[in-house]
Order: C-alpha cells, then structure tokens, then sequence
DNA sequence: CAGCATACATACTATCTAGTATGTTGTCAA
DNA sequence: TTGACAACATACTAGATAGTATGTATGCTG
C-alpha cells in the first residue's frame, strides 16, 4: 500500500462531508462556497474541479449522502425485530435519546432541504422527493409485514399509516428547532406509540 | 374624508403585506429587498424609512402578521364549534379543501420561517417560538374544553395532544411542498381524526 | 405662510458570492 | 524518462445585495 499525495475520490467524498454538515447548519443558499472550502483540507480550485456549480453539489448530496443516511437511521434497523410496529417505536426512541443537544436546533437535514429547496428548484425538489417517497416505501413494507404477522389490525390503511408516521418524525425534528430541547420530540413519540397502540391487535 | 397623497400607515402594511408573500414564496434570505419594492409601489428610500434593516422587516412580520395570520386561520373559527375536537377537524379539512393549488408548493409560512430562520437567528427563533406556543396553547384551551364537556377521555394528556394537533398540521404542509399536491394534507387529516376518534368517548 | 419634520425618491458603494482564468504539481502509461 | 492529463492551487471578475448618502416633496404646526 503505497501512500499518495492525492486521492481523488477521498478528497470528493471530503467536499460533499464537509458540505453536508455546513448545509446542515446554515442551509443551502445560506451557506457559501467559500465557507465550506474553508472547512476543507482543500480550496476552491478542487471544488469546482468537482462539482461544476453550486447546484450540484447539492444534487450530490441529496443523491449520495441524505439517501443513505436516511435509510441507514431509519429504515435498515428495523429488519431486527420481530414486531415492525415495536422496532419503528423503538427505532425512534433510541433516536432521540440519542441526539446529541447541540444538534437540537438544526433539525433534520431531509426536511431542511424539503423547505428550503423545493420551491425554488425543480431538480431538488424531485430528488427530495423520491428520497421520501423510498422512506414511505419502506415504512410500509415493513407495515404491511406487521399486518400480516397479526400485530396489525387489518383494516389499518398502510399507505396511509406509513405516510403519518414519517410526517410525525419529520414534524418533530421541525419544530423542535425552535425550541432546543427534546419537548416536541419526546410528546410526539408517546402520541405516535398511543396511536400505534390503537391501531394494533 | 380628504384624499392625501400620503398614508404612512398604508405604505408601511402595504410594504408588508408584499413582502410577506415575497418571503412566502422565496424563503427570507432568498428574496432581495430590490425585489420586495419591486413589487411594491414604492422604492428603496421608503423601505429602509420604516425598516432599517432586513432583519426588522423579517421580525415585523412576525410579529404584525404571521401571529394574527395562524390564529385567525387555526383558532378563532373554533368558537363556532359545540365539540371542539370536531371544530379542530372540520377546520382543519375546509383549509385543505380551500388550498389553492398554486400555494401547496410553498407550504406553511410560519412553519418555512421556523425552517429557515431558527437555526440562524436567535431573535427569529424567540418570535416565532412564542407564535407557535400560543397556537399550541390555544389549542390546548379548546382540547381542555373538550374533555370538561365530556367528548374527550379524562385520560388525555391535553398539552401533549395539542402540541400533537400542531405539529400534524404543520407537518402535512412541510411535505406538501415536495409533492404539490393534497396526498399528504388528506393523509395526515385521515389520520388524526382516527386518533381523536380513539381519544374520544 | 413660514419652516420644519416626516415621507418618500435616486444614486451610489462596500461587500459578498458564484464562477472563471490560469498556473502548478503529482501520477501514470508508454 | 517523459509527456500528458488529472488534480489541485491562486488570483481574479462580474453581478447581486444590503445598506448609505443625499436630495426633494408633502403636509402639519405655530
């Protein structure tokens, strides 16, 4: 293993970290290219080396950063418990216990962008939403498979089901930026498990 | 009545009313003070005579609008209702009904400030906590209502359930905006009112 | 009606920002 | 070993933007 000076590939996925939690922090238009450039090992030649404009980084981001992590947090975890229902209340609870208070009042980076971005730029706002959309998705299969599994009552809607509980999550996150601690997340979860509670068998 | 050419008092609202919708449509750092008098009647030198700064035109809109805006949207027709958990559902679905379809993708004005302006503006964040608080509590004051006149459980967590109502609603417009259309508003209306059914006697 | 403060309009500026132009260095293949 | 191209660095630019400087008109007050 030869040690090199340069690494393309290391030196882009370093940019788009970088970016994603300076977005993050202070938003898409907020945020300027020479405020992330200055985060990074590298300068501005090696940005626009990679990234043609300031757009797509974002679209990189979206495409190969938020997807994942969104999978990662949310959905991934679930494929460990036998219950869906208690693995997507568990899931949520183990999220918010461990959210750290300094990021309290930056929220959640999908919905952040959702805000920001979707009604200024199309290209965005598909992207934000098929990455949603495959949240929904998700949650429903494994809605569905709690259904089946007789955890569910049959009547249970689960499209509908699996649309409202990424709305309270995202919600959650939202509000709770303007407060800065756990409130909203900790009453929206007991509200979520009460409901769930009643939508089981 | 004399016709005056001028009307301080007018052209102050006048100013922001416009820019209200201007920051409704393009988020508050995304929209200039030259496009805001644009669109406007008047020029620069009578923006900056009744706001120094931009940020104090951001401020007076939450405090001069946004708050009476959300409370004669959300609050003052529940007075109407014998059974406030029907009021809050039947209001909730005629706002839906009556959206324009040309503002779904742009959501929540109040809900796109907290977005945007919480994390990067200590005074923003202050203002538009207190219009959500006061949504929240007036909520909770129809919610207690409610369970006095016996349409809801005694067993209710009333703070919780209209911090619940709250964030539902704001929720359902934050993910509107990437989708354009009413899935998610119908979505999250469906749900809650399942749950208010659950809660209630 | 004189004069004065308020209510505007116009023109300008300093700064920030996305993007470019151009230069330099490392790596690899022939 | 040597081009040659990718991977950067540095310096610059055009445009936008918040805010200022300054000027003018209106209407009220004494």
């Amino acid at each position: 293993m030869v040690k090199k000076s340069r690494n393309p590939e290391k030196t882009r996925a370093h940019i788009l970290e970088v970016a994603f939690g300076e977005i993050y922090r202070k938003g898409f238009q907020g945020v300027s290219i020479d405020a992330i450039v200055n985060e990074t090992s590298v300068t501005k030649g090696a940005f626009f080396h990679y990234f043609p404009t300031k757009q797509e980084l974002g679209y990189a981001i979206v495409d190969e950063i938020l997807n994942d992590v969104i999978l990662e947090r949310w959905i991934t975890p679930l494929k460990a418990y036998k219950n869906p229902i208690n693995g997507i209340l568990s899931r949520y609870k183990k999220i918010i216990e461990t959210a750290e208070d300094a990021d309290l009042p930056f929220g959640c980076p999908l919905n952040n962008l959702i805000q920001e971005m979707s009604p200024v730029d199309p290209i965005f706002k598909e992207k934000l939403r098929t990455v949603i959309s495959l949240w929904i998705d998700k949650n429903e299969e494994y809605i569905k498979k709690a259904q089946e599994l007789g955890y569910l009552k049959k009547d249970v809607d689960t499209r509908q089901l699996a649309e409202f509980i990424v709305m309270t999550q995202e919600a959650s996150y939202g509000l709770t930026k303007t407060v800065g601690d756990k409130t909203f997340l900790w009453s929206s979860y007991h509200s979520l498990k009460k409901y769930l509670a009643a939508l089981s068998v």
